[in-house]
DNA sequence: CGTATTTGACCTGCGC
DNA sequence: GCGCAGGTCAAATACG
């Protein structure tokens, strides 16, 4: 189910797959994580919050979520009538990585002046299919690779989540094939296995060095 | 002055 | 029923 590809080969369409795997495979839910970590990159203390997914976000909210000293914020998709949230917070456990999760499908188009090759990560399945994510080309990759499936019955037909380090996009991804609506609540009974207050990665992950 | 962000209050669901 | 936690609203504020 879960695919593990080489460097060379981990891009935006890797991310589609594993998300059209899930699909039809007819997973409910299915929990990726992949952490990258550049060393050529020096992984600077940071700095971007917010991908430049290509999207207008408008904030509406922020707060501290349990077990994370770091506060969530929230962002609509300026677009008229467009449903997308998103979340953005850092992780507790690395201030370095960003968890961006996306909930709704964009029923837009990119707006053409974000449309830049300075985007970094974006959500296929959020961008309704649409898939523009880069994943940088680098030398020394080590990725971080957990995943776990749940059989929750409720939720938005897309939510994926990101976890970005400085320079480098990775792939947090929850995602589910269900129909509808978001709802942050019902995300609650995913459980602490999902990335919650509590953290999974420490506990769940094990490191696989994607080196030459 | 218009728009985006901040932030405290409020709402809702869940567990005890 | 009550308290807690997460999510959203909306007035106030900042910024261009």
């Amino acid at each position: 189910m879960i695919n593990i590809v080489s460097r060379n080969e981990c891009r935006d369409d890797d991310a589609k797959n594993w998300i059209n795997s899930a699909y039809n495979l007819n997973i409910s839910l299915v929990y990726i994580y992949a952490a990258l970590e550049v060393a050529r990159f020096g992984c600077t203390l940071s700095e971007v919050d917010i991908l430049d997914d290509g999207y207008y976000w408008r904030k509406y909210g922020q707060k501290v979520v349990r077990g994370n000293p770091n506060p969530r914020s929230y962002y609509k998709c300026t677009n008229a009538g467009c449903p997308v949230r998103k979340h953005v917070e850092r992780a507790s456990h690395d201030p370095k990585a960003v968890i961006t999760t996306y909930e709704g499908k964009h029923n837009h188009d990119v707006p053409a002046a974000r449309n830049s090759s300075h985007d970094m990560a974006v959500p296929a399945v959020a961008a309704g299919g649409q898939t523009r994510t880069k994943l940088e080309e680098s030398d020394t990759i080590s990725l971080d690779l957990g995943m776990g499936i749940t059989s929750a019955a409720e939720h938005s037909s897309s939510n994926l989540k990101f976890v970005h380090t400085t320079s480098t996009p990775v792939y947090f991804g929850v995602l589910n094939n269900n129909s509808n609506s978001y709802s942050s609540r019902d995300n609650r009974s995913d459980g602490p296995s999902l990335n919650r207050s509590s953290y999974p990665c420490p506990q769940s992950m094990g490191r696989i060095l994607m080196g030459p």
